[in-house]
RNA sequence: GUGCGUGUAGCUCAGUGGGAGAGCACCACCUUGACACGGUGGGGGUCGUAGGUUCAAUCCCUACCACGCACACCA
C-alpha cells in the first residue's frame, strides 16, 4: 500500500494472516513495546497477572487482558511513561501435578528422581512449555514489554520472597505451629482457605447412639462422617437445650472402642438440627476444633497423611490402615450390627473441596507455617476505606472489605517441591533457624546454638506468597531501582474477581507491609466469559473455544474487537458469542475497502493535519469533523472510565455508519471534491488512532499508507479533539438532510423503484444547490426547483417530496395526518395539564412546547398537501 | 442462611424520571466511482409480576417470582 494509486491492485478483502504476524515482529524487533522510567512523564504502568507457567491462553485472557492492551496502548499515545509488565507464575501445585503426571507416563515417580532432579525436571519443563501462552499472546497482539518479562523463580524474585519471609518471621508475623490445616490427600499437600470450595453433595446423616458404661443413659448424635468417630474426645450439646442439660458433665462411652468421653456444653452447637447432640472430633473438624480448644479437650488424629486410619495416637482398634471411605463403609456396618446405628438418612450437604484437586478436603491437625494476618490486613482495610485503594466496578470493595474484616491466618507451607523452599533450617536439637541464605542459617545456628549441622525445612511457599509480591518484586525490589521509584505504585490492575482474596488482597497487604504504598490505587474487576448459554467453558462440557482457533478463522483484530464489544462496565460475565467476532472481521473488512476507496482518489492525499480552510468546509464535511470531535472525546472519556464495550461500540459506530455510511458517500457528490481528499485524509487518520488501542494490526496497516507522521501508529498521538473544528449548526442542518434522504428513500421503497431508476424530487429554491444535489447523490434523485418553503434550512429540506404517483401520496399524507394529530393531541394534552407545567422541570416544558409547534408546522404542511391533492381534510 | 448481580425484540445485550434502542437473525429489493465479510427499505417488544412514590415510571422505592454468583463451622 506504498503508492496512493495502487489500492485497485489490493485485494478486496482484507486478510490479518498476511498482516499482523508481520506487524508484530517488527514491532518487538523494533522495541516498540519497550519503556525506560521517565519522571519527567506520568507512568502508566500495568504489571500483568503472570499466567502459570504451564497455562495456555483461554478466553478468559480475552476479557482480562485485551483491556491491558488497550490501556497500555491508549496511554502510550497520550504520551504518558506507559509499560504493561508481564510474567509467568510457577503454578507451584498446578505445576507439579502436571509434572508428576508426565514422569508417570515414563514410568518415573517423584520420589525416585529425588529432590534436586525432580526441581531440574520442573526447569526444563519450565523453559520449554513457559514460552506457549506467550507466544499466545504476541498472536493476540498484546504488547508488554517482553524485555522485562520475570518469572516468580527468576534469582531475584526469589531473593525477594525470602527477604519478605525472613522480616515477617522476626517481626513475628510469621509463625511455625500446629494447627488444623486443609490437607489435599490428592495433591499431598495443605492448602489455604481461599482455596477450598464448598460443593454441595449427596450425602447421609447416621444418628449414633453413644451409651453410659453402665447403660443407666445414652445421648444420640448425628454425624456425616462416621469414620472421625474414632477421633472423638466429647458430645457436645446446646447450653440451653433442656433436653441434655442433665447429661452435661456426665460421659458416655463412643461405641467402637468404648472409650468413655465427656458431655460438654457449647453454644456452637445448633439445638433445632439433627439430634441436637454433636459429636466432637478436634483433630478433623473445624468446627470441633474451636470447641475443642474452649474446652481444653485433647486432640488426637486419627487419619495420617494418606487419609488412612492411623493408631499412632490413640486406639483405633481393627480400623487401623483403612482408607477413610473404607473406615466408613466399615463403622457403618459395625454400628448397625451393634445396635447403635440409629437412623440412617440421605442428606445433601456442602462438602469441602480442593479447588485444584477437586479431592474432598481432609481437615488435619499438622505442624505448619503460617502468616498472622490481623496486623497485615487493617492497613489494607484502611487503604480502601479512606479511597487510596478503589474497585471498578464498586461493588466489588464489599467483597474485598468482607473479606479483610473476617481474615483468618495463612497457611503458607506446601508440601510440594517445585516452588520457593521456605528459608528454615533446624538443629539437631529441633531449634528453628530463619534466614535468608543458607550461610546466614551457618552462622546464627554457630552464634546461637553452637552447631554448624543444619537441615533445611522441606516444605515450600504457597504460590500466592510470591505472586503476594509481584508489583514490587518486579521492579528489582528490595533494590531502590529507577523502576521502582518511578514505576510503584502501578496505575490499574485488571484482573479476575475470583483472585480478590487469593491475589488482589495479599498484595495490597504486602506493598503496604513491605513499600509503604497500596500497590495500585485502582482495581478493575474484568468479566468473567461463559458460553452463550451462560454455561462455564470447559474441556468436558465441549463448549470451550479457543481464542487461538478464532485469531485463525478472523483475525486476532477481530477478536479483541469481538471480545471488547461484548464488554459491559457493571456486567460480572460475558456470554462469549462467536458471531461477535466474524462481525468485527466485517467490520475490519469495511475498514480495508474504505482505505482502498480513499487511496484510489484521484486527487491525491494531502499532509494528514492539514484541513480546509473553515470557510471552504461543506455540510458534509462540517458534520463529520463535528462527528468526530464528539467521538474523541466519547472514546477518551470511556477509555478512562474503563468502559471497554461502550468505547469498541463508539468507534464502531463512527467508523461504520458515520464515516462509511454517509461520509464517503457524500465524497462522491461533485461539491464535495474540492475538499474530500484532505477531509478524508484527516478524519480516517484520526479514526485509525482511536482505534488503534482495540484494534492494533489494522489500524497500523491503514495508519501507515496513509500519510501520516512518525514510524509508527503506536506511538502516534492520541486525538485531540480541540484540534477538529466544530460548525454545531452545519451539523443540525445534516442531520436535517439524513432525515430528509430517509424519507425519500422510504417512499422509493414504497413506489418500488429500482434503485438505478431516478426519482424527480420538488426541491424548493431556497435548498442551496450543493445541499441540493448531495441529496439526490443520497437518493438517486433528480433535483426540480419549486417555490421556496420555510425560513430556515431545515425547513425548507423537510419540505422536499419525491415525485410519485398521486394515489401513492395521498396515502403517504393520509397516514403521515393521522400521526401528526395524534401527536399534536398527546403534546396539547401534556401542556394542557397544569400539574405538568406548574411541577415538571422548566426546559422539559420548554421542549415541549418546542416539539409541539414543530409537530403543528408540518401538520400544516401535510394539511396543504392534502389540499391541494383535492382531499378535505 | 447472609450478601451481591441479572431479568428490555427470536438470540446476545445497550439505554434514559418526560414519546422503546443496537448488532445478529428474519422478510423484500439491489453488483450504484471501496466493500455481498456489502447497500437500501421493512416486520418484530403491554421493558419479569404486583403494589407504591411522582404531574409523569422501563428507569426510583417495597414485596414477590426466576436465573446466576460469592460468602457461611447446621455436624
Amino acid at each position: 500500500m506504498s503508492s496512493p494509486h495502487a489500492s485497485t491492485e489490493l485485494p478486496k478483502t482484507y486478510d490479518p494472516k498476511a498482516v499482523e504476524p508481520r506487524l508484530y515482529r517488527h514491532w518487538e524487533e523494533s522495541g516498540f513495546f519497550h519503556e525506560e522510567p521517565d519522571p519527567a512523564r506520568p507512568p502508566f504502568i500495568i504489571a500483568m497477572p503472570p499466567p502459570n507457567v504451564t497455562g495456555r491462553a483461554h478466553l478468559g485472557h480475552g476479557s482480562t487482558y485485551t483491556p491491558m492492551d488497550v490501556l497500555t496502548r491508549y496511554h502510550r499515545m497520550r504520551g504518558d511513561n506507559a509499560d504493561w509488565l508481564p510474567g509467568l507464575d510457577h503454578a507451584a501445585i498446578a505445576t507439579e501435578a502436571v509434572l508428576v503426571r508426565e514422569l508417570a507416563k515414563e514410568g518415573i515417580t517423584r520420589d525416585s528422581l529425588g529432590r534436586e532432579g525432580f526441581i531440574e525436571r520442573a526447569w526444563e519443563w519450565s523453559r520449554t512449555y513457559g514460552g506457549t501462552i506467550n507466544s499466545q499472546f504476541r498472536t493476540l497482539g498484546f504488547g508488554p514489554d517482553w524485555q522485562r518479562e520475570r518469572f516468580t523463580m527468576d534469582d531475584g524474585l526469589s531473593a525477594a520472597v525470602r527477604k519478605v519471609f525472613v522480616e515477617l518471621y522476626r517481626e513475628g508475623l510469621i509463625y511455625r505451629g500446629k494447627r488444623l490445616i486443609n490437607w489435599d490427600p490428592k495433591g499431598k499437600t495443605t492448602v489455604s482457605d481461599a482455596e477450598v470450595d464448598h460443593v454441595e453433595r449427596d450425602a447421609h446423616l447416621w444418628h449414633v447412639r453413644y451409651p453410659a458404661k453402665d447403660g443407666t443413659y445414652a445421648i444420640t448424635v448425628a454425624t456425616t462422617r462416621p469414620e472421625t468417630m474414632l477421633g472423638d474426645v466429647a458430645i457436645a450439646v446446646h447450653p440451653d437445650d433442656e433436653r441434655y442439660a442433665a447429661l452435661v458433665g456426665k460421659h458416655v462411652c463412643m461405641p467402637l472402642t468404648m472409650r468413655e468421653i465427656p458431655i460438654v456444653a457449647d453454644a456452637s452447637v445448633e439445638a433445632a438440627f439433627g439430634t441436637g447432640a454433636v459429636k466432637v472430633t478436634p483433630a478433623h473438624d473445624p468446627t470441633d476444633y474451636e470447641i475443642g480448644l474452649r474446652h481444653e479437650l485433647s486432640m488426637p488424629s486419627i487419619m495420617d497423611f494418606d487419609a488412612r486410619i492411623t493408631g499412632a495416637e490413640i486406639e483405633v482398634g481393627r480400623y487401623a490402615g483403612l482408607e477413610r471411605y473404607e473406615a466408613r463403609r466399615a463403622i457403618v456396618e459395625d454400628l448397625r450390627a451393634s445396635g447403635h446405628l440409629v437412623k440412617e438418612e440421605a442428606y445433601r450437604h456442602a462438602v469441602a473441596i480442593s479447588e485444584r484437586s477437586g479431592e474432598v478436603i481432609e481437615p488435619l491437625l499438622s505442624l505448619q507455617w503460617f502468616v498472622k494476618m490481623k496486623p497485615l490486613a487493617e492497613p489494607a482495610l484502611q487503604a480502601y476505606r479512606d479511597g487510596r485503594l478503589r474497585f471498578v466496578p464498586e461493588r466489588y470493595g464489599r467483597t474485598y472489605e468482607t473479606w479483610l474484616e473476617n481474615i483468618r491466618d495463612w497457611n503458607i507451607s506446601r508440601q510440594v517441591w517445585w516452588g520457593h523452599q521456605l528459608p528454615v533450617w533446624y538443629t539437631p536439637g529441633g531449634d528453628v533457624v530463619v534466614a535468608e541464605t543458607e550461610d546466614e542459617a551457618r552462622e546464627i545456628a554457630q552464634r546461637r546454638f553452637a552447631t554448624s549441622e543444619l537441615v533445611r525445612d522441606p516444605d515450600t511457599l504457597d504460590t500466592w506468597f510470591s505472586s503476594g509480591l509481584w508489583p514490587f518484586s518486579i521492579l528489582g525490589w528490595p533494590e531502590k531501582t529507577p523502576e521502582l521509584e518511578c514505576w510503584y505504585p502501578s496505575q490499574v490492575l485488571v484482573t479476575g474477581w475470583e483472585i480478590i482474596f487469593l491475589w488482589v488482597a495479599r498484595m495490597v497487604m504486602l506493598g503496604l507491609h513491605f513499600v509503604g504504598q497500596v500497590p495500585f490505587p485502582t482495581v478493575f474487576i474484568s468479566p468473567l466469559v461463559f458460553d452463550a448459554q451462560g454455561r462455564k467453558m470447559s474441556k468436558s462440557l465441549g463448549n470451550a473455544i479457543d481464542p487461538m482457533d478464532l485469531v485463525e478463522s478472523y483475525g486476532a483484530d477481530a477478536f479483541r474487537m469481538g471480545m471488547l464489544r461484548q464488554m459491559r462496565l457493571e456486567g460480572q460475565e460475558i456470554r462469549f458469542q462467536e458471531s461477535r467476532c466474524e462481525e468485527a472481521r466485517n467490520f475490519n473488512n469495511k475498514i480495508w475497502n474504505a482505505t482502498r476507496y480513499i487511496l484510489s482518489l484521484p486527487d491525491g492525499l494531502p499532509n494528514a493535519m492539514t484541513l480546509p480552510n473553515v470557510a471552504d468546509l461543506t455540510l458534509a464535511d462540517a458534520w463529520i469533523l463535528n462527528r468526530l470531535h464528539d467521538t474523541i472525546e466519547e472514546m477518551s472519556r470511556l477509555l478512562d472510565a474503563f468502559d471497554f464495550g461502550n468505547a469498541a461500540e463508539t468507534i464502531w459506530r463512527f467508523v461504520w455508519y458515520e464515516f462509511c455510511d454517509w461520509y464517503v458517500e457524500a465524497t462522491k457528490a461533485p461539491e464535495n471534491r474540492a475538499t474530500r481528499a484532505a477531509v478524508l485524509s484527516f478524519v480516517w487518520n484520526n479514526a485509525m488512532r482511536l482505534l488503534h488501542p482495540i484494534a492494533p494490526f489494522i489500524t497500523e496497516e491503514v495508519w501507515l499508507a496513509l500519510p501520516h507522521d512518525g514510524a509508527t501508529i503506536m506511538t502516534a498521538t492520541w486525538p485531540d479533539h480541540f484540534e477538529v473544528p466544530v460548525d454545531r449548526d452545519a451539523a443540525r442542518s445534516f442531520e436535517a438532510l439524513q432525515r430528509a434522504t430517509e424519507r425519500i428513500r422510504n417512499l422509493r421503497s414504497e413506489m418500488g423503484l429500482a434503485p438505478r431508476q431516478t426519482l424527480a424530487l420538488e426541491t424548493p429554491e431556497n435548498v442551496p444547490d450543493a445541499v441540493a444535489s448531495l441529496l439526490a447523490l443520497y437518493t438517486m434523485g433528480d433535483v426540480e426547483r419549486v417555490a421556496a418553503r420555510g425560513t430556515t434550512l431545515d425547513e425548507a429540506l423537510a419540505a422536499i417530496e419525491g415525485r410519485a404517483p398521486q394515489a401513492l401520496l395521498l396515502e403517504r399524507n393520509r397516514k403521515e395526518l393521522a400521526r401528526l394529530r395524534s401527536e399534536v393531541e398527546r403534546g396539547e394534552k401534556k401542556l394542557g395539564n397544569a400539574q405538568f407545567t406548574a411541577k415538571a422541570a422548566p426546559e422539559v416544558v420548554a421542549k415541549e412546547r418546542e416539539k409541539l409547534d414543530a409537530y403543528k408546522n408540518e401538520l400544516r404542511n401535510v394539511e396543504a398537501a392534502l389540499a391541494a391533492m383535492g382531499e378535505p381534510v
